[in-house]
DNA sequence: CCAACTATATTGGGTGTCCAATATTTATTA
DNA sequence: TAATAAATATTGGACACCCAATATAGTTGG
């Protein structure tokens, strides 16, 4: 997701003012916003999401290049490394959350209602 | 997205039951269930999305997948080929979409609440 | 001290998404 | 009919994501 771009509905946000990686990384700055978080925490999280805990090959790369954007930054406490959102982070994902509403906001509020719909009906689930 | 795996928390969701591409084809099968559309229709759609309009390079593999696959259908109009879902789409949309939700429902939440205070508070833009 | 464990980190390979450029097919218009 | 336009389609290259496998550094327990 380059989180960039524009049309005549957009407002406010000009072409390339967030340059996120893709949906990973925004849910890392997500949950980073709420809390500061270690990698294995991060992972954790990310799997409460997914039902997947991401490999080390998938967070860590994803941390680096966060770092490496100045969106997060590391705070060494012993063997850990306890991430949180630098000013620049905070920036990135209000802007990233802007753009997610205007791509996925009438998709959420329909998968909301969609998932009350099978809760509701499906006693026998085999899908 | 590979919209499959489980934790304890994901319900009713077996591994590997969605077998979808991203969240371009997420997308394209959201606006595939509501209307039959055309490759540029669709391309249209998203652009409302995202702000910018996929290119054919970007539009057409993904309907090719999506119709490999067999959760899209073609009918040819004159030069065009209109898409609609199969019944494994629709299946495949409900299956995404509780993903969609466990996943992004409370980041989605969080993004309408803050496109909100922004638009409240935001006269002098400077994004 | 040393083994086991934990957290962090890298590499290689694969997939989905994305665009620019180019091409093909079909319909419309001159 | 010929030129134009529209819709579809392919190719090549790039990047984000993702995992399996492997490696390293620090911590803890025996």
């Amino acid at each position: 997701m380059s989180m960039s771009k524009q049309s005549e509905k957009a407002q406010c946000c000009p072409p390339d003012c967030c340059d996120m990686r893709g949906l990973l990384t925004f849910q890392i700055l997500w949950e980073l916003d709420r809390e500061e978080l270690n990698g294995q925490q991060i992972a954790e999280k990310i799997a409460n999401r997914r039902g997947t805990k991401p490999t080390p090959g998938t967070i860590y790369p994803a941390l680096k290049e966060l770092k490496k954007d100045k969106l997060i930054k590391g705070r060494k406490e012993g063997r850990q490394v306890m991430y949180s959102l630098t000013e620049k982070g905070v920036k990135g994902l209000a802007d990233a959350s802007r753009y997610f509403h205007q791509a996925f906001g009438d998709i959420a509020e329909d998968a909301k209602i969609r998932v009350k719909v099978i809760v509701m009906s499906d006693d026998d689930c085999k899908c």
